[in-house]
RNA sequence: GCUGCUUUAGCUCAGCUGGCAGAGCACUUCCUUGGUAAGGAAGAGGUCGACAGUUCGAAUCUGUUAAGCAGCUCCA
């Protein structure tokens, strides 16, 4: 007999050599039936996996990561083996578990089209009411390259080449006529996946290389209930009903025009107010916080960037003016980052340890040539302005001031309400190098790597790390944030650079007399303004919070009578800096009202006859409605108030 | 850049197998001065993204191209 400790503490006694699935059987049906995986001594197991020794014993069910993913890995099973019903001569690739559901990618020489997912649907429906029980088996190294070979599977005879080393068996999961090389864990049977539906179709390439094949790539989601499941398909449908793209062009925030080009968005009113008022404000609390303000040209000659590295590193990313192949002419390049730029101004005199830390920052537009596929909204785009800054320093700052970085970017994002939202990557470099990307000796990049480290865990940031995510002169801390559709991109980044200086030939006379290179962290306070403006438009769903809204009151009079005293009460809050207007319009009161609630303006004034008499405003908001009548200075005083504290 | 989808009035969208270009909202004018989410009437508005091709005839079929969307790849 074995002993197993279950999850909540309690012993069970079972036979040596039993498996998991038998065990569970044991403790009841209804956990059997519920059963995706387990956690043998911490490890993730299947269900299959026979039980020898003594051990911690988890049931892991579709509530946990592990249990989702078993499912879901089965559901993209079944998905396979009714591709290879329907189209046997499709090829297999990969076909894993993600976050929300699942996808397989196949080779078969063609996209498959709405009308082929409804099909495969159909069959997939078939396998789950067959319910086909899955058998595990292993094979060894040799067996298994043969019998994938004779199978016809080259994009599998390739992954099983690359475990020939680790001196394991191969394992393969069988489902009635379906096999596949796979490591698990699966579920027991294909009866269990009772909800599912595929999603989308698009082009995939091999390995994630874009010089390779492209395959076609079948996303889907899988869930134990329907119910579940239409839950889930509602929450997203809901969710981009947000998207930026989408509210704010109706919203009026900004707008692109084809013959302009992509990625180059126009900024409307709207949309240029917040920008202007987020700008001033993050200058602000910048030089609160001992930071220079510069500026610095859009373009420089190529020379500068021959120097910086980015000649060598980004040409294809750069707009170039001129051509970039004749030594014997001028040419410059609209500059991708500020770097160098901002570089200058140390370099204006002879510095002294006793000018840093130098803090460097600057409203930087800047301008990358995307591929054509990258755009997206205001997220990414060709020409962006973001809260650039260099703080140059000696090394023994680095600590104190990356802190000071992080902390100013925490109080940013906190302040617009994006922090709660937010996940920290520590972007590592890849020591293999791949494509020659990395500047800098393996030795300069430990002590940064370990620097940063050192730093993040002294603060206790958590974080996931970014293998081969680096900059080409350093390790970073990217803040990365989630679009409505769960893309991540980066929103602040803060890296520590220990080259550019040496290349740049910045030395400062140190306490002793010597000259030294300084260390320079590249960072921003609240990213790229267009960036952020997306992500605020999806977080508050068009609504933004009052301080930064690009009119916060709109006054409604109800009849011509009243457009005097309307007029009266916008002077007074335009002498208070409140962004108001009047719509003075020949329309119903419940007509405007409708519409400056489409229009998510925070606050709108009704005056009537009975406010000119009484000299009230009656105050509604788009959050709570009718708030009735006070006087106008009360209402001021719990507006001013609200915009003063930056309430959310 | 790659794969797939999309593009018709300012916006959201109809328009069947090729045969005279449509609706709602918005806009303009007039009437209406109305009290917390849409008052009424009339009017104007389109080279069907662009360019080629097939056809007696193209919004509709084919090709090229631009832009938009999702994914992949990339992202200093």
């Amino acid at each position: 007999m074995v002993k197993l400790t279950l999850k909540d503490g309690s012993v069970r006694e079972a036979e040596q050599g039993m498996s998991a699935a038998e065990i569970i059987k044991g403790i009841g049906m209804g956990l059997y039936k519920a059963a995706c995986c387990v956690k043998i001594d911490g490890k993730v197991c299947d269900l299959r996996t026979v039980i020898n020794n003594d051990c911690n014993f988890e049931v892991m069910t579709f509530d946990s990561d592990e249990g989702k993913k078993a499912f879901r890995h089965t559901a993209s099973h079944i998905l396979a083996q009714a591709v290879k019903r329907l189209y046997p001569e499709a090829k297999l690739a990969i076909g894993p578990a993600i976050e929300d559901g699942f996808y397989y990618d196949f080779d078969l020489g063609k996209s498959f089209t709405p009308d082929d997912l409804a099909k495969i649907e159909a069959e997939m429906k078939k396998i789950v009411k067959e319910d086909i029980p899955l058998k595990q088996y292993g094979l060894p190294v040799d067996e298994a390259v043969a019998k994938l070979e004779a199978m016809g599977e080259p994009y599998k005879v390739e992954l099983c080449k690359e475990h020939a080393d680790k001196g394991e068996d191969i394992s393969f999961y069988e489902q009635g006529d379906f096999t596949d090389l796979c490591a698990g864990p699966h579920l027991m049977s294909t009866g269990a996946v009772k909800a599912f539906k595929l999603t989308a179709c698009t082009g995939a390439y091999w390995r994630g290389d874009s010089k390779g094949k492209q395959l076609c790539r079948v996303y889907g989601t899988a869930f134990p209930k329907a119910s579940e499941m239409e839950a889930h398909l509602k929450a997203l449908e809901e969710a981009k009903l947000r998207d930026h793209n989408k509210i704010g062009r109706e919203l009026e925030y900004f707008t692109t025009v084809d013959y302009i080009g992509q990625g180059l968005p126009i900024l409307l009113p709207k949309g240029a107010k917040v920008v202007q008022i987020l700008q001033r404000w993050v200058e602000d609390t910048e030089a609160k916080r001992g930071c220079q303000l510069t500026k610095t040209p859009f373009m420089a000659k190529r020379e500068l960037y021959k120097i910086s590295g980015h000649w060598d590193h980004y040409l294809d990313g750069m707009f170039v003016l001129g051509d970039p192949n004749d030594e014997e002419k001028e040419c410059f390049a609209l500059r991708p980052m500020t770097c160098p730029f901002q570089y200058q101004v140390f370099l204006n005199r002879q510095r002294s340890y006793r000018d840093l830390p130098m803090r460097l920052t600057e409203t930087s537009t800047l301008f990358r040539n995307e591929d054509s596929g990258e755009m997206h909204g205001l997220i990414r785009v060709r020409q962006f302005t973001i809260s650039e800054g260099h703080y140059i320093l000696r090394p023994e700052q680095l600590e104190e001031e990356f802190k000071g970085c992080l902390e100013l970017a925490k109080y940013c994002l906190e302040t617009v309400g994006l922090l709660e939202d937010c996940t920290f990557r520590f972007s590592q470099w890849d020591p293999a190098n791949p494509k020659n990307k990395y500047e800098g000796t393996p030795e300069q990049w430990e002590i940064a790597q370990a620097t940063m480290k050192k730093i993040l865990d002294h603060l206790g940031i958590d974080y996931t790390i970014g293998i081969d995510e680096a900059a080409f002169y350093g390790p970073k801390l990217d803040i990365q944030y989630k679009n409505v559709f769960g893309k991540e991109d980066t929103l602040v980044t803060i890296q520590i650079d220990m080259l550019l200086a040496q290349r740049f030939g910045m030395e400062y006379i140190d306490t002793d007399g010597t000259k030294k290179n300084p260390y320079i962290i590249h960072r921003t306070s609240l990213g790229c303004y267009e960036r952020t403006l997306a992500y605020l438009l999806e977080k508050y769903a068009g609504a933004l919070p009052l301080w930064m809204s690009p009119e916060q009151v709109r006054i409604l009079p109800v009849t011509d009578r009243a457009k005097e005293y309307a007029e009266n009460i916008k002077q007074k809050l335009d002498d208070m800096d409140i962004r108001v207007t009047v719509d003075n319009r020949n329309e119903k009161i419940g007509y405007k009202i409708r519409q400056a609630q489409l229009e998510k303006v925070p606050y709108f004034f009704i005056v009537g006859d009975k406010e000119v008499e009484e000299g009230t405003v009656s105050l509604r908001s788009r959050k709570d409605g009718d708030l009735g009548a006070s006087t106008l200075d009360a209402v001021v005083d719990k507006i001013m108030k609200e915009i003063v504290t930056k309430a959310k």
